[in-house]
Parts: C-alpha cells; sequence; structure tokens
DNA sequence: CTGATTCCAGACTATACAGTCTATAATGAG
DNA sequence: CTCATTATAGACTGTATAGTCTGGAATCAG
C-alpha cells in the first residue's frame, strides 16, 4: 500500500495528555504539542483531529487509565477502609508537581466554558463512573461489616468523590502534607461509626 | 477643579466580578467587560488598570464580601454544627446558575498557571483566612460541648474548607441536590463522634 | 470664559494562535 | 519502477483580543 506510520499514537497520546494535564487546554499551543509530542502538525491533524478531538481523546485516556487503576485496587484489596487510606494518603504524599498538576478532569470541569455541553457530559459520565467504583467498593464493606449496614453506601461514595476533590483543590495550592493527612484522617472516620443521625 | 467621576467605582467592580465569576478570566474579553460595567475602555484602564489588575481587585472584593458573610453568620448562630450545616445544605440548595458558577476563588485556583505567584499567595492566604475563621468557630464549638476536645479542630477546619470545595466542583458539573445533601450529612457526622482513631 | 479633568467613540497596533496549504522527501506494496 | 501514503518544514490566512492613542464633548471651579 503505502508507507506506515512511524510514530506511536499511543505514546504521542500519552504525551498529549501530559501537556494538557500540567498546563491546562487553553494554556498549552499547538507548537508546544508538537514538540513534545515530536511529530509535525500535519500529522497531528491527520492523525487526531483538531485540537479539541485531541483534548478530548486526551480525557478519555486519563479517565481510563486512573479509574481501571482505581478500580483494580480497590478489587485486590481485602480491607475497603484500606483501599480509601490508601488514596487519600496516597495523594496526600504525593510530590509537588504532582499536587501541581491535581486532576485533568478537576481541572477540565473547572476550566470549561459552562455552555460546552460535550465536556460537561464526558465529565457527568466519568463522575458516574468513579461514583460507582466507589459503591461497588463500599458495598462490600458493608459485606465484611466494615461499614454499618445502616449507612448509605452511596452517600459514601458521593462524599469520598467529595472529598478527594476538595483535597486535590487544596494540595495544587499547597503540598502541606500533614494538613492533607489530617482532612484525610477526618474523613476515614465514616468508617468508625453509623452516620445516620 | 475638573469633571467629577459620573460612574460609581464600587458598582462597577461589583459587575466585574460577577463577569469574571460566572465566566472566568480567560473567557471575559475586555468588550464584556466594557458593557457590562457600563463605561469606555478609557475610563477602565484609567480606573482600574488593566485587565489583570481588575481581576486581581475582583478577587478581593470576592473574598472580602463571602468571608465577611461567612464569619458574620458563625458568630450569630447558637450552634455551630446548625452554621455549617446551614452552609452546607444552603450551597446544596442554590440554584443551576449559582452551581455553575460556583465560588470565583476555585475557579480560580485551577484556572491559574501553576507559575502565577501572585494569584497563588492570594490564594493561600485565602485558604488561611477561611480555615482561621472555621477554626475559632470550631473551637467555640469545643467549649460548647458541640465537639469532643479530643477533636483536632484545626484539622475539622481544613476538612470543611476541602469538603466544600468538593461540593462546588461537583455542583458545578451537575445540580443533585439530594446527592449533594448527602454529601452534607456524611460530613456533619463529624460532629457526632470523636474522629481520632 | 478658561483650563483641568473625565468621559465616550473608535481607530490603530501588536501579538498570539489555530488551522490550512504547498513543496518535498521517504517508504514499501505490486 | 510506480504510485499511494505518510512524513517534515514552513509559509500563509484569519481571527480574536489586549492595550494605546486621537479627537471631541461634557462638567465644574475660579
Amino acid at each position: 500500500m503505502a508507507r506506515p506510520k512511524e510514530f506511536d499514537p499511543e505514546r504521542a497520546l500519552a504525551k498529549a495528555m501530559n501537556l494538557f494535564w500540567r498546563r491546562g487546554y487553553e494554556n498549552t499551543s499547538l507548537e508546544t504539542l508538537m514538540k513534545e509530542m515530536g511529530i509535525a502538525k500535519q500529522s497531528l491533524y491527520d492523525t487526531f483531529g483538531d485540537k479539541r478531538a485531541l483534548y478530548l481523546k486526551a480525557m478519555a485516556h486519563y479517565r481510563d487509565q486512573t479509574n481501571s487503576q482505581m478500580q483494580k485496587m480497590l478489587n485486590e484489596i481485602p480491607s475497603i477502609r484500606e483501599g480509601f487510606a490508601r488514596l487519600l494518603y496516597g495523594l496526600a504524599a504525593e510530590t509537588r508537581e504532582q499536587h501541581e498538576r491535581g486532576c485533568l478532569l478537576l481541572s477540565a470541569n473547572l476550566q470549561r466554558d459552562p455552555k460546552d455541553a460535550v465536556v460537561r457530559d464526558f465529565l457527568r459520565d466519568n463522575q458516574a463512573r468513579v461514583e460507582a467504583i466507589f459503591l461497588q467498593a463500599l458495598a462490600r464493606a458493608q459485606k465484611q461489616k466494615e461499614v454499618s449496614p445502616k449507612d448509605d453506601a452511596a452517600a459514601l461514595a458521593r462524599f469520598f468523590v467529595a472529598t478527594i476533590q476538595g483535597m486535590r483543590a487544596m494540595a495544587r495550592l499547597k503540598s502541606d502534607r500533614k494538613a492533607l493527612e489530617q482532612i484525610a484522617r477526618v474523613a476515614l472516620a465514616v468508617f468508625n461509626s453509623s452516620n445516620t443521625a
């Protein structure tokens, strides 16, 4: 047929994702993308479409990566409380650079034009996915008596989604590990007592 | 001497603040600002400096407004638990438009260039102020036996800062009042039990 | 009236950037 | 070899927008 692609689209997409992650959509120019991805403008447009399409692909890549990782960890770990502790304390222990880039999808939510229905719907769908992962884990926690059957597992799942986003926002501003661990400790106390009051 | 100012700088600043609040910094053009503030470009530059200076003034205005309001409420309300309940359930009950614009300073944190030290320092300072307001309230809660003296009031203060930001991020995406109230309920459970485990 | 100041309208400049187009070289199947 | 395809480099276009500058009108003290 013809000349085959010479670069790896997966690797190039990962590079683009990392740029958007660190600098956001607006602040990442095509020039920077080309340089970091190691391909020319033409190849970029032929392979990924325009800048926005590349951004959406990067978001999907990020989502799949992080969610499957969380899913796996929560499936394998015996104690669900331990699983959430790992998530929260792990976040607190990240480096300054990691805190600074934060979460690509949280940034996307706060950087997006409110009228942008495509990004909004993508993010809503992702939030539902994360809640489902947490809900599944917390249901198991109830079976294992780590969480009271009186507690609302869906409410707890949402609570952790909110807590993680709040911690991410704080960490982006200042990497105060002790402060973040304090928050984690308070949040994890939901495993200690019934919260139906 | 001369012709006096014909517009009210305070009102104009409030208009600008509302624009930045709804649309963010990048997405608010000078043209929009001029139209909404009801003044011409020259007056805008003479009175507020450039766009960035206006943005910083708008952030300060927002901070003073919201913090003094929270401070006042927490000072006047007898039960601190009731005070935080009002903050959290009040947030949950906001309109879609209010949820969509969210919190100006949370948006500023996630929209900012990580290298922008001026905005970063402003936001760090504000977070410290909010934590101080919450800490003061929670210390009173301990005196009033609403919170166990064993609990770390500073940790709880930070926890609420994170929780509110997490709820704000979620509300921006989707105005699901019941979901937000579930989160509020879980978070307020810190008033029920000791969290030193 | 005069002069200093504030206002508005709009022209103008400079810049950054996304996206398209052109020319040209490399690759590999048939 | 030929030809379709993929690649690169870079010119070019169009657009949006921040910020400056000019001209002229309104206000008010003295």
